[in-house]
DNA sequence: GTCAAATAACTATTGACATTAGTTAAATTA
DNA sequence: TAATTTAACTAATGTCAATAGTTATTTGAC
């Protein structure tokens, strides 16, 4: 029953999981936790803060299941993995992702952390040895397609029957450019 | 000197411009146009309303670029001078982009319109004969790589001497896919 | 075990915000 | 010119986040 940060933040994660990021609110929060909205100040600094320590708490809970996905895995396989499982996360957590993304912006230590994701697929880009600046523009690439979709299909077209098809194609598209086309190895 | 929709939808772009997102309060936009906040209700329906005309706005005001920079080229020059623009966009209007991105979830106008970037680019795809449902598949990921990319950017790696470079690795990368990859022609 | 200090809850309040109601003056139209 | 519509205003409400000040409980040093 004791209250403390984390308890807090994981059911600010609850709420948004269930309501959508718009719906957290101090007192929505408090209420759920059985407490009023100012007692929350002893365990957050502002509801910035708390947005942006879920954003930091969302990407590394993404980037744990990434890292599972490529695990016993190499090269194509591996990415394929890792596409398939960020695409099914951004889908099951689609509310988290959303407030993820909306404080991905700016400063802080989302920004900072974001390169995690990139740290992982660097992990998975070394067999093919594109060089540092080769698996560095890979990386961007990689990362901004699968983001770029995910965030696309949520706003325009998902549901329709072939937004699978497509992101199968988008992924399989670079990865096989990692055998046609030069990305800078030198 | 008299007030009317495009009046307030225009300053309100200029707000957000000079001071982004965040700023845009209805009684900051009154100040502006010299009239009490309630005084806006004459012009628009709500604040939410007026955020997602700024966001379909916006999207209209960077089709109309691509078109632009699409008009007389074909093919390969076609799509590197769209992807091009779309960066310059952006970047040039970075938290004009970042308010647009805010409003593009969910369903109203925006979410329909969205589609006028694809339409234009189905144009420039047509020498191409990929198909009705290659071009589709296409136009998705290409669409998806610039909007992840310039997000990405602006979160993370902005700034950085070689994200220029990243970018156009990406755009001819997906571009060479074009003949080198099967995107579902049939 | 006792007592001082730290902790975490509470109530009350403030200020910013969007929105609505009700009113009045100006502009349009019949 | 008279009637109607339009667009501004003031005043008020409700919802927020956040702060101040208070009190009870818990922790930790001796």
């Amino acid at each position: 029953m004791k209250l403390d940060h984390k308890k807090v933040v994981d059911t600010a994660r609850e709420l948004i999981e269930e309501e959508g990021p718009e719906k957290l609110t101090l007192q929505a929060l408090a209420a759920r936790l059985g407490v009023k909205a100012p007692s929350l100040y002893n365990h957050i600094d502002s509801i910035q803060a708390l947005r942006e320590k879920l954003a930091l708490t969302t990407l590394e809970t993404l980037d744990s299941a990434l890292r599972d996905a490529a695990l016993g895995k190499s090269r194509e396989e591996a990415l394929l993995e890792m596409a398939q499982t960020y695409r099914n996360f951004a889908i099951a957590h689609s509310k988290l992702y959303k407030a993820m993304v909306e404080n991905y912006y700016g400063e802080g230590a989302v920004h900072e952390e974001g390169r995690i994701i990139v740290r992982t697929l660097y992990q998975v880009l070394a067999p093919y040895e594109l060089g540092e600046a080769g698996t560095k523009h890979f990386a961007r690439a990689f990362r901004s397609a699968l983001h770029g979709f995910v965030t696309l299909e949520e706003a325009g077209f998902k549901g329709t029957p072939d937004a699978e098809e497509s992101f199968q194609h988008l992924v399989r598209a670079l990865i096989a450019s990692l055998s046609s086309y030069d990305w800078g190895r030198q």
